[in-house]
DNA sequence: TATAGGTATGGGGTATAGTCCACGGTCAAG
DNA sequence: CTTGACCGTGGACTATACCCCATACCTATA
């Protein structure tokens, strides 16, 4: 697969593509093809790679934190105790958002009963979640 | 609240205070302290917006995003009607971002079964993720 | 009234995550 | 063998969210 087929696959610009390969984010390989500049190939792996990317991005992380869990994880591919370690570091790290997400939503839930039972006593208070 | 007490209040550095005060997310008032560039004096709301806003960073909005739905609540305030109707939007945008983080959360779940089991043909699949 | 310390403003610099463009090389169809 | 579509590289540029500094002014305390 070249690079236009795969920002097809992929739905992300050729210029993201060529970004994220620049921080090591995706690392096709080199056909023999494309002389001095050979051209780089990619597989369906790298199209899980971009999608785990992107989730990665809608849950908050930096690319540079991206990398660095990823490479954690590929560092421990070898040892499958090694690879639960590092998805169970993850877990925990997704849990926390996860409680702050539960919380802001309760919060704006606690609000609307509030509103609509017209209870300014019982009005929810934002200074409750020290996030 | 001098900006220096805000800033001990909030545990937010005074750059970022003045920062967010430029981009209209913090309005203090003006003393009448201080001659030609006059003192800013914050409220105990004005703590509680700016924990909003750090609440709201953590949940993925930038500083724009953050503003345009504290400008929308605002608008929408006399009318308690209104007020649920915004509450409601930023509710239904948190349960997607949540859904999302729940994807995400039993993929890697899902993961640590797998190698748990040792059963390489049950492994999740990122694509099944479109995000 | 001298002075230490707090304040406002403006401008410059940084890191992140792209986005755009011009260049020159390459491939494949006609 | 020409032509159009594609490829890689390098550099410039943008927007977001700060961070830091110099300057100048103000206040409270001794």
């Amino acid at each position: 697969m070249l690079i236009s087929e795969f920002a097809r696959a992929t739905d992300l610009p050729i210029d993201t593509i060529r970004f994220y390969i620049t921080k090591g984010l995706l690392k096709p390989e080199r056909s023999a093809k494309g002389g001095s500049n050979p051209y780089q190939v990619f597989k369906q792996e790298d199209v899980t790679a971009a999608r785990m990317i992107r989730l990665q991005q809608t849950l908050g992380y930096s690319l540079g934190e991206i990398l660095a869990l990823n490479e954690e994880y590929r560092a421990g591919e070898h040892s499958s105790e090694r690879t639960v370690e590092v998805l169970q570091v993850q877990i925990a790290r997704l849990e926390e958002k996860k409680a702050a997400l539960d919380a802001a939503l309760s919060f704006l839930r606690g609000k609307v009963d509030w509103i609509r039972a017209g209870k300014p006593d019982d009005a929810p208070r934002i200074q409750d979640y020290h996030c």
